[in-house]
DNA sequence: GTAAGCCTTGACGTCGGCGTCAGGGAAAGG
DNA sequence: CCTTTCCCTGACGCCGACGTCAAGGCTTAC
């Protein structure tokens, strides 16, 4: 199989299967034309790369599930290196959880004070001798 | 003030107020030397825009309450559009602290079903017959 | 006077994961 | 034979928010 083929079969494209290359994640084989040839089992490989690529993983923390399938084991993640990127992925996207939630509370917090702040000029502005100016800037929505 | 100070009170560098003031969103007035010039005023349109930054604001995101400020408000989201922007970033935030939960669920899975796997194939060693071999890559932790 | 420490502009480097283009060869179909 | 479609290598582009270096000018302290 060439680069073009395995490209389609993952879903991806040959500039990214040479750049895998390039990082000596997924070597291939030549044949006697210069052209990559890869089989079955580097598809696999390929798969697995992806998912993790998907899951936000960086390229080099998919380099021991990639070797694991290549030692022969059945699943990437057969091997203890495999597990420990795992846990520091959960360690990672735990504390990376915990940091947006507490901006999100921060954000939501802004936007009520905000919000509230704007109602009392309004209602003052209603009541007392008259509207006073408003802001003049931006604000197409709503 | 120079650039120099007003960095360092913002607790930033020169080198980022002056791509704050390329990008047009702290303009400085210039001294008869060609030094640039700021007041309190700069001090808190930059410490506006580094809190934001601090959020995860992209700096495109900044501007509506820098200019709010300028305008004369108090707040830098007194302005529809900052309380647009505020918005806008809940929304993502929320998507994206969902995603990440999603994947946060998904690797945590992954990591049970593999370990359960890897303990099998122990237990499977120890009764049978004899060790089968295991994987001998990686793995200094523990 | 001279060294240190500020400031100026301009331009290139960084990081990751590729996209895209240029300038070729090779293979496959009609 | 010709065209299309693949493949090759090499190199630059991209994004955002700056860091860093170069080469020079101003100021200030000794």
């Amino acid at each position: 199989m060439r680069i073009g083929e395995l490209a389609a079969r993952a879903g991806t494209t040959p500039r990214t299967l040479r750049y895998y290359e390039s990082r000596g994640l997924l070597p291939a084989r030549r044949a006697g034309n210069g052209y990559r040839t890869y089989d079955e089992s580097d598809l696999k490989l390929l798969r697995q790369i992806r998912t993790l690529q998907d899951f936000g993983f960086d390229l080099e923390e998919t380099r021991p599930f990639v070797e694991c399938l290549r030692a022969g084991h059945p699943e990437g993640d057969s091997c203890p290196a495999s597990l420990a990127v795992y846990r520091r992925k959960l360690e990672e996207l735990d504390a990376l959880i915990g940091e947006l939630r507490a901006v999100r509370a921060k954000v939501g917090r802004q936007l009520a004070r905000a919000e509230r702040a704007r109602d009392e000029l309004a209602a003052d502005a209603r009541v007392p001798g008259g509207p006073e100016p408003v802001c003049e800037l931006g604000g197409e929505l709503r």
